[in-house]
DNA sequence: CAGCTTGTACGATACATGGCGTACTACGGT
DNA sequence: ACCGTAGTACGCCATGTATCGTACAAGCTG
């Protein structure tokens, strides 16, 4: 076999993004924080799942790392025993202009609003 | 009792809108079809519900107006026997600049992309 | 190899959601 | 007073979602 290691994972293509399953991904406060961690790292920036301090079990936590990567809004990899993520910022930017960039900077005017501690 | 007539409907107000709620009522395709419709009246422009063609029932469509409505996105207003909807775009605009904008036009891109018949 | 660290898979559960139908209310017109 | 139009309320049902726990797999590292 080609060495394309095993362990890849399914992303849906640019073409197959829909709106709605990025809205509806980024529609729960526990992705979105995710999204809000991974953004910090800037372009291409990369963190394991364990980077982010999730207050849930490890399986909620993977479980929401896929309805991420099934809507197309990060890209996962495994890197050895850590399984890196990465927001898919080109390619959201592509299909949607600066929907990512505003639904952050919504999110990060939340988070001062209601005081949190981003 | 003073003149502002029965039939008053919950509004969030300000800031009490939330955006991970925004997101979660925009996530629908019905949804997203309603608010583009609204959008499309321009400042301030309001529509009954009728006004916008639903492949659903008229309990259902009551339900998606009301989830809209809770998450602070349309604000309605009885007018004889119609109800009105209008988007809260100053309001939103305020909250989460650029926003609607933004997800209006990711919704516009991906019609014309997918070639819906907007 | 043995053990640790990461994360997955699967099943269970509780709750939310989207859809329907039917019965009802509120208002305007005739 | 009556009818039609617009929309609500409620109950029902099927499906989806968020959560958990337990058992497991894949890689490092000693």
């Amino acid at each position: 076999m080609t060495s394309t290691s095993a362990r890849e994972l399914e992303h849906p293509q640019c073409g197959e993004i829909r709106l709605e399953a990025v809205l509806h991904a980024l529609s729960d406060p526990m992705r979105l924080q995710i999204v809000r961690y991974l953004a910090t790292l800037g372009r291409d920036g990369e963190a394991p799942c364990s980077a982010i301090d999730l207050v849930v079990t490890k399986s909620t936590s993977t479980h929401h790392f896929r309805v991420l990567r099934e809507a197309g809004v990060i890209c996962q990899i495994y890197r050895g025993t850590a399984k890196m993520n990465r927001l898919r910022r080109e390619d959201l930017d592509g299909l949607f202009p600066g929907l990512l960039g505003t639904i952050l900077d919504a999110d990060a005017a939340q988070c001062r609003r209601l005081g949190d501690g981003h």
